[in-house]
DNA sequence: ACGCTCAACTTCAACGTTACAGTTGGCACG
DNA sequence: CGTGCCAACTGTAACGTTGAAGTTGAGCGT
């Protein structure tokens, strides 16, 4: 029922001025071909009339949609509004608009949403994928336009993509550093499930708390409620970690409600590690000790990236790592006793 | 130079069955006019061949892009996430897709946004407004699509749009009233500038105030620092506020950064209301008190609104208010002295 | 056997835009 | 004074889809 009402086209404008829609469309999209003098015409009539182009009608012909798209793996996790604010504020700037949607941590709905978007003939895709390597595999199924994989794992890189992440390594170096130097060594680490990006991180913990000669501990999360339980759980043991490390800043806030249900005090009886350095995460009580990571500037360069493959220029970089930086704060101290 | 793969189209699949694109078109869509045996053979074939459908040329041909826009006042508040995560949710689920945006708090934004988003055949649109009625006077203009006013004004309620938000003066009245019973006298209002919901509840408040025979204070936020900025500056005289109420939780989280530039302790020298009720609030040192507010579910209600009016339903209460609760916390206490 | 109806298709045109291949006319040049 | 050239346009067709208006032929009642 609802319809647009329908403003003049170009062919109307044509029409109006006594010109073919061709040398309108050539006016207004400031092409060669049309003197100076009419296209001047051309616009303050236009304007005057109202006239709206129709995008659809445009990207059915040129192929082109002017429409970037951003798949994040949920939409709970604050640092993604981030990532968010950065791609659509870098993508609106160059005239691109962003259509969202996330996987929520779901295989199917991942794919699913790809193929929706790419049915929209969508210039560019920026996705934090669940696994990277599927995702290349659907995309380029699909499309040959540009790609950007956002904080995925380091082995899906391919010349097919771009891609670009925080230095996961550096993240996890640093956190582990800070507590092996605050002298504890029941360390945990509370991660995603199922994110390839993730087992990169598991792996390489293992690996630096092994060469300590340690022994790791490595807490999946699920929902919320799921991961406050088991956090509760793996804090409950007699020889529970003293330190917990995390993927992100959300997971972080799940241990300290955890520390509140346990009756654990952070930093005292428990520190932990965020990643992110959300906002909020200096205020809270108290303030998170957190490797910090720029969401908002990972955002931006995925669109950037995108944009400048689209526009075929040699993308300066096309695998990228921003550097992270621990910040300490008051949520990690020494063990006790 | 990136160009999409391109795949069957309708009319290729036509001509591999051997019958017209039209036919393929009725089998495809679940139309009536092809028996279920061809429409089973063309749906096998097309899964076969690949086939996507197009929807830029739909979207020319029947004037529907099944889409839906939301633009939001800005992107830092996390609160915008649960908004957009409640929209895309319900949004996905009924088979459309979203397009997101922001207006910076900048009325030119905001119009380039909608103008932008209308361009798109938008099936409809969802928006935190600067200035509700600005929005429908620009909406109206160029669709008659519907249109849901997330967060207005009570006063750009029109039958023009359709609207939700929390219910405005409940927040107002509970945060007063919670405020007074604690014994406060000094209140002050913390607020985003420029918005006509704003100063709806800038008046509720001085109404609230001046019944009590106080006087009322207000403070107009700007950029981050320009408001922790001001908090400080109006935290310093000598008849400085012993409470703060804000307009969102993130509000209150420069408050409560304001409180440690000044050395304030909440609640102790300083009370604090917020109003969304993060996720992260009930975390802060000290956790927040707050009037809860399910975004989430106004983003949800604001979708399924708007596909219902797409649909030609009579849409139940064009003008929703959602109840919002206070949840008492440790950032409130009796004034000191 | 005749007309009638209806399901199952087909044909045609159009949505608004732009690429491409013309066409025109003015002007410089030998 | 023709010839060639170029700027400034025009005309046509096509992108993939679908609504509306046909066309067919099988089945049915009389």
């Amino acid at each position: 029922m609802p319809r647009m009402s329908s403003g003049p086209t170009l062919k109307g404008l044509a029409a109006i001025i006594g010109i073919s829609p061709t040398a309108v469309s050539m006016a207004l999209n400031g092409r060669p071909g049309v003197s100076d003098e009419l296209r001047a015409r051309v616009r303050a009539i236009a304007a005057e009339q109202g006239y709206r182009p129709n995008f659809a009608a445009r990207a059915l012909r040129v192929e082109r949609s002017n429409m970037l798209g951003l798949i994040s793996r949920n939409l709970s996790n604050p640092g993604y509004l981030r990532l968010i604010d950065g791609f659509s504020g870098a993508a609106e700037e160059r005239g691109y608009q962003v259509l969202v949607g996330t996987s929520d941590l779901d295989q199917a709905r991942e794919t699913n949403m790809i193929r929706a978007m790419t049915n929209r003939q969508l210039d560019g895709l920026a996705i934090a994928p669940i696994d990277g390597k599927a995702v290349l595999a659907t995309w380029q199924d699909e499309s040959d336009r540009p790609l950007v994989l956002v904080n995925s794992a380091r082995s899906a890189r391919s010349s097919g993509a771009m891609s670009i992440r925080g230095n996961a390594s550096q993240a996890v170096r640093s956190a582990v550093d800070h507590l092996l130097e605050l002298g504890h060594s029941r360390i945990a680490l509370l991660t995603n499930p199922g994110l390839s990006s993730a087992s990169e991180r598991v792996s390489l913990f293992r690996r630096m708390m092994k060469a300590q000669g340690l022994t790791s501990r490595v807490i999946s999360g699920g929902t919320a409620d799921e991961t406050v339980e088991r956090v509760v759980r793996a804090l409950s043991g007699d020889d529970r970690p003293t330190a917990v490390m995390t993927d992100s800043d959300l997971l972080a806030h799940y241990v300290y409600e955890a520390a509140i249900e346990t009756g654990l005090r952070i930093p005292h009886d428990l520190s932990v590690v965020g990643h992110d350095d959300l906002p909020t995460s200096r205020l809270l009580g108290p303030a998170l000790t957190t490797i910090a990571l720029d969401r908002f500037e990972i955002g931006r360069q995925a669109a950037t990236m995108l944009i400048g493959a689209l526009n075929g220029d040699e993308i300066d970089r096309p695998h990228r790592e921003l550097p992270v930086e621990l910040k300490v704060r008051q949520s990690t101290a020494p063990p006790a006793g």
